[in-house]
DNA sequence: CTATTTATCTTAGCAACTAAATTATATGTC
DNA sequence: GACATATAATTTAGTTGCTAAGATAAATAG
């Protein structure tokens, strides 16, 4: 086991993350094609199942689409059924869009092999082996952020004309 | 830090991983913002520099996009400098498709932001621990990969006629 | 040489996005 | 209350990037 340097420790930890990331990504599309969704559609209905119901326009800021974007997404995931709209009772302009009971059940079941395999995963380490890798994944989740905020804001040092 | 039980320090493993995953979106999308590229035109283009250099028809398959969306893709990343086409030699229909030196400067440049975070990171930690991460990241990476594969194997139960 | 296969490109059509215009409702000001 | 302005969602027009199918060129088999 210790036939890593320290930087090659480092260098292959960095793409075990990079490789993660990756394989985040196919469970997600294939998660999206299981409920007959567009990728898109399914990150959209995440946000709404994770933070609660929200309004159309919520939705867009949260997503970074356009309102006219969420219009036709609001449409595919009512006619899938797996979202509905709800007028607001104190602003009739606002459309709430509320996820369905059946995404809850539809949701957990098709993540089920992804969460079982983690979670049997899991039980091969102790409470400290845990706790320690749950606090590294916590700073390194802040970090990236942060890196990401850095990647958007950086202005671009000359832009060659075009 | 023993705040949590054994169920709970689980789940919170199991939510950072997720996060852990959604952040990996966010960057790639970042980066493909900064190299003026489409996410889909990233993606391959790392493909390209992972594998090294391969013909249309080699990155279609490995892209699950068709030979024709490659046409087009190849054209977008010609024109952004980022790859090029070179006749084949031994067999005149292929194309092979190549990063350009190019690629790997504005890569770094752009990966730099999460490739420092993450590296100050794990300076943090000994050797023995980066060896236990390492060790958790690549079971974890090899359940993944195994859960992805049976979520889109699963033959669907009954197919509700639609 | 001819037929078949292979590799890429081209074409037509489609889905989902953006930007801008439209409709409906809410809010502020006189 | 009436009017101007702001806000929320939808509609419309146009763009992009995909697929499927067909065309073209080159390699290979008989």
């Amino acid at each position: 086991m210790d036939e890593y340097s320290r930087d090659e420790l480092t260098a292959a930890v960095l793409l075990a993350l990079r490789e993660s990331s990756g394989l985040g990504v196919l469970h997600s599309q294939a998660m999206a094609e299981r409920l007959g969704v567009s990728a898109t559609d399914l990150e959209c209905l995440d946000i709404i199942a994770m933070r609660g119901p929200m309004t159309a326009g919520e939705l867009a800021r949260a997503s970074g689409l356009t309102t006219g974007a969420i219009t036709g997404l609001a449409d595919r995931l009512e006619r899938a059924g797996l979202a509905k709209r709800e007028p607001d009772a104190e602003d009739r302009r606002k459309v709430m869009l509320r996820v369905t009971p059946a995404v809850e059940k539809k949701g957990a079941a098709l993540a089920k092999p992804m969460h079982d395999a983690m979670a049997a995963l899991l039980t091969d380490y102790d409470d400290n082996t845990l706790a320690l890798l749950l606090d590294i994944l916590k700073r390194a989740n802040a970090a990236a952020l942060g890196a990401i905020q850095t990647l958007r804001a950086r202005p671009e040092p000359r832009r060659r004309s075009r």
